[in-house]
DNA sequence: GTGAGTGTTTCGCT
DNA sequence: TAGCGAAACACTCA
């Protein structure tokens, strides 16, 4: 589930309750989740300090005391909880990090998609694939105008499959796609190069607006997800469109539809969202 | 019990 | 090269 706003929330979670921890020891139940050399992500974590944690699009950066950066992607349901030590692991834990201060970090994931892996500081962007594709976070001063005129109109895709694309603009997921594509009144299946730059910028605007607002709301709670203090968002209190199919369009009162826009299911207006 | 659907990213094919 | 669809996996819901 997490998308950016989740991800900031765990951010600010585990930079609460980790920042300046030193590791004592690292186990891996499920070793498939580094993508990087085992036997050296265990090694390299021993006796390291967690200095700071980072946070670019949707990937977490663990900035250790060794010069190394240890990168972890959820995906669809990672989830990070600390512990004492002696805790029984849970059903899921892929990963646990023993604390010289008697705690350990555990890495949760019952869909196995997340990935960690360990690079060199400073290599990251180089090292791992997806970040260093990443297009600019969604903020006022990363995201201008005139680099969402370019991307847009030099591209002929759907808009909904074009703003999932974290090369594009990093950050957003199925969920706040649907909700600035209703917020903009532009229909998901629109060609990118269709939309005029004034929707440009209402679209630009609607992004930056609703990622601040959903971050401010310790993000949306769909499924499972939770932040690291096992408290849930409260964002999906928010939501205009997404999980509302077969509900009133809150503009119009029109039904709302559900379609598969690039094998993602799609909330829309039919009557606010037309297609151009 | 069975099948469809679920938040993300990567990879391979056209 | 750009874009699309499938795959990775486990669980819930109809």
């Amino acid at each position: 589930m997490p998308e950016l706003p989740e991800v900031e929330t765990v951010r600010r979670g585990l930079t609460n309750l980790v920042e300046g921890a030193k590791i004592k020891r690292v186990d891996v139940p499920y070793p498939k989740v580094v993508t990087s050399d085992l036997k050296l992500f265990q090694k390299d974590l021993t006796g390291a300090t967690i200095d700071r944690i980072d946070r670019r699009g949707k990937y977490l950066l663990f900035r250790l005391s060794n010069d190394q950066t240890m990168v972890s992607h959820l995906r669809m349901e990672g989830q990070y909880s600390v512990e004492p030590e002696g805790a029984a692991l849970h059903k899921h834990t892929e990963v646990a990090f023993h604390l010289v201060d008697d705690r350990q970090l555990f890495y949760n994931d019952t869909r196995r998609f997340g990935r960690m892996t360990l690079v060199p500081t400073g290599k990251e962007l180089h090292d791992v694939s997806g970040l260093k594709d990443l297009g600019p976070e969604p903020t006022e001063d990363a995201l201008t105008l005139d680099y969402m005129k370019e991307i847009f109109h030099k591209s002929h895709r759907v808009v909904k499959t074009f703003l999932l694309d974290q090369s594009n603009i990093a950050g957003l997921g199925n969920i706040y796609a649907d909700e600035v594509l209703w917020m903009t009144r532009i229909h998901p299946e629109t060609t990118t190069d269709k939309i005029s730059t004034r929707k440009l910028g209402e679209l630009r605007e609607n992004i930056i607006k609703e990622i601040s607002r959903a971050t401010e709301h310790h993000g949306t709670t769909v499924h499972s997800f939770s932040n690291i203090f096992g408290e849930t968002g409260h964002f999906q209190n928010e939501l205009q469109v997404y999980g509302r199919a077969k509900l009133p369009c809150l503009r119009c009162g029109t039904t709302l539809r559900k379609i598969k826009v690039g094998q993602r299911g799609t909330t829309f207006c039919p009557k606010c969202q037309i297609k151009k």
